[in-house]
DNA sequence: ACAGACTTAAATGTATACACTCAAGCCCGG
DNA sequence: CCGGGCTTGAGTGTATACATTTAAGTCTGT
């Protein structure tokens, strides 16, 4: 029942669990151990870890052995530094390809998004926000950027569990991605550029201090 | 003689013949021919394309079998823009950082830079080049964001072949090289920033001129 | 009792044998 | 002569056996 090939298996279970905190940072993945659990030889599995390695959801720990990555808040600092150089200038590039009438209509949605979070409907309103990243993906039309993003995306997800859905900032989320979108529309690519600054500082704020006070709660 | 693991053999084997344009884009790698060329068997082959393949220097050919990945001008334009978003990121944040001495030194060096290429001493400029570029991702201390620049100098150390040494075009940079350090040195990240872009600006154009004189020559 | 070396076991690194898929070439039928 | 299906082979995907390295634990000698 499953898909082809066996590493593609191991891979993508793998990297769910890890994306999902099922596998904790810190836990370490014995090859044999593994194989076992996910019912694959080694080599496949191998070649998943390879995968995952460069990902960066694992690292080598001191010579031997691979450890599922660190995803705290010291590394979202970091983390977002890197997305603000690659969203940005994202942004900035789909605002000078003009294609005005996707970003028009996902405008228009953005719009109508605070309904969609206050009527819980979450899924729908990360499905909006999911068009829109390819939306600019699609303009920006460029692999190397384009593959960047998606390296960041992928640790975004892992962390997205550090800040727990809040309506009050997704609401604020998605007046924001609303001015991006706009931006973009008209072709104003410095005003795409500094309304999505906006939007990542706002976002990592927010984060940083949903982080704080779980780690008062926890005391 | 060689070091350890076969598996870093092949894929050093590899990534530097790619880099040095002996595999030329669009070969073929079939598993058994490069184990049997390289003097190692196909596990350790495997996992050395494995890590091409996520250097984005090979690539999947149509389902079956890997290719060296393309290199020519379409590509130049897209890895460039890559190439600006991280870089002019990196030299504000080392701006930020405010560490004066290595770069009051690293601006000192590239003053006397035009002598180094007037001299034809072109190996201690790029020397001097990696330091310059060593000394920012020291400075920025931000594992995502250095890694997502080691992937594009990797690439850019490929096109560098399309560009030859033109001993002109390197003073050129090297006082935006000095540039650049100054502005980092005294901590004025928007300068470093817009010096950074100014310096990318520049090595693009002259990559595209040599690129489109080549075509004229070669007909 | 402590330090150092040796043993041993577990985990990774490597090689090879086997299975399976896909593609190209050939043969047969219309 | 052309088209379709089958055969065959090359090459990748997987499993497993073997080699090697490293780290931990113990034992012995001082």
């Amino acid at each position: 029942m499953p898909s082809g090939r066996a590493s593609d298996r191991a891979y993508e279970s793998l990297r769910d669990e890890i994306l999902q905190w099922r596998l904790a940072p810190g836990t370490v993945l014995g090859e044999v151990e593994q194989a076992a659990r996910l019912g694959v030889s080694r080599t496949p599995l191998r070649e998943a870890l390879s995968r995952l390695l460069a990902d960066g959801l694992v690292e080598a720990q001191s010579g031997r052995g691979l450890v599922v990555s660190s995803a705290d808040v010291s590394d979202v600092r970091g983390l977002f530094e890197l997305r603000a150089a690659l969203e940005t200038a994202a942004a900035a590039l789909a605002a000078e390809r003009r294609e005005a009438s996707v970003f028009s209509a996902l405008a228009a949605e953005f719009e109508g998004a605070a309904l969609l979070v206050g009527r819980h409907e979450l899924d729908a309103y990360y499905d909006l926000v999911t068009r829109f990243d390819e939306a600019i993906d699609a303009s920006v039309a460029n692999p190397a950027l384009v593959g960047a993003l998606r390296g960041v995306r992928t640790h975004l997800q892992r962390i997205r569990r550090l800040a727990q859905d809040d309506p009050a900032r997704l609401e604020r989320a998605a007046a924001e991605h609303r001015l991006i979108a706009e931006a973009i529309r008209d072709g104003d690519a410095e005003l795409a550029r500094h309304a999505t600054a906006v939007h990542l500082h706002a976002s990592l704020r927010h984060i940083l201090e949903a982080t704080a006070s779980d780690t008062k709660e926890s005391r």
